[in-house]
DNA sequence: GCCATTTGACCCTA
DNA sequence: TAGGGTCAAATGGC
């Protein structure tokens, strides 16, 4: 990335989302064209750094309660990395020693059915307060096995006429169990964000949207970690496209994106 | 025997 | 301090 010594954070900021921005229009018009998947991994590496940049810069703004840690952002970086730590801390009795959820970098989906072709193992089961019916909670059931953290909470809202489940998901999918995406949409369900902010959850958003379909095929969650630099291997070029299409329609939907069309710089992205 | 579910205990957060 | 999220022992199904 360029020097922006002595640059205002703000306006680096601004430089690096709109750098990110034409990075990916870019993107978009060579994975139109064939035999170009060389070009294609040196612009994901430049959107990469851009969304690196920007995050480093909002970081530095000073907000600590809203600042990534650094272990936060070398976790994104390498989601696999420090497993033999974390194996280690498992094994302890760790009952009870949980941070308590935020809302934000969740998301919703009511559906008629509970099932979402993922595996999840069902860890635990809660009366809540006010509510007719209790609160199931799941993990993945590779959260060993692949270090998948996703978890999910499903709760009855409606019996009548229909059952109607109220779900939660939290985290993103890092296991292998996931099949390759198929931007397609559920009739019968809707997913609410309650922070669309987070690249990793709108790539699960989506993937929890195919996979409700069991006609359509599911998302590869772990297609974001290709597009990291570190991976350029997998980077086919069909792949990326249809992720990030998917991508883009869910991030032009949410407020998110009118937060930063307010800069003045980010304008929705059209894909055909 | 392996794996998933149930359920009570633990304890952090609001 | 109540409510809620997670853990792990007990249990059951295959």
């Amino acid at each position: 990335m360029e020097d922006f010594l002595g640059e205002n954070p703000h306006n680096r900021l601004i430089k690096e989302l709109v750098e990110g921005k034409s990075f990916t229009v870019q993107l978009q018009t060579l994975l139109k064209q064939p035999n170009e998947s060389v070009l294609a991994e040196e612009l994901i590496r430049k959107i990469w750094g851009s969304f690196t940049q920007a995050i480093t810069v909002l970081n530095s703004l000073g907000n600590s309660d809203n600042s990534l840690t650094q272990g936060q952002i070398e976790e994104v970086d390498q989601p696999n990395s420090g497993s033999e730590l974390k194996k280690k801390k498992e094994k302890q009795d760790r009952r009870g020693c949980y941070k308590r959820r935020k809302t934000s970098g969740s998301w919703m989906r009511e559906s008629e059915t509970m099932n979402d072709g993922c595996a999840w193992r069902k860890y635990g089961q809660k009366k809540i307060l006010n509510s007719k019916y209790p609160r199931c909670y799941y993990r993945c059931t590779h959260k060993y096995d692949q270090e998948c953290r996703a978890t999910k909470q499903v709760q009855i809202i409606q019996e009548n006429p229909i059952i109607m489940y109220h779900t939660t998901y939290f985290g993103n999918h890092t296991c292998n169990s996931t099949k390759i995406p198929k931007h397609t949409y559920n009739n019968h369900s809707m997913v609410k964000h309650s922070d669309s902010t987070v690249l990793k959850e709108e790539e699960e958003e989506e993937e929890s949207k195919g996979q409700s379909d069991n006609v359509s095929s599911i998302v590869d969650s772990n297609l974001w970690q290709d597009f990291m630099p570190s991976s350029p291997s997998a980077h086919d070029s069909t792949l990326a496209a249809n992720y990030s299409s998917s991508y883009y329609e869910e991030i032009i939907s949410s407020h998110d994106m009118e937060d930063l069309a307010k800069f003045g710089e980010i304008e929705a992205i059209e894909f055909c």
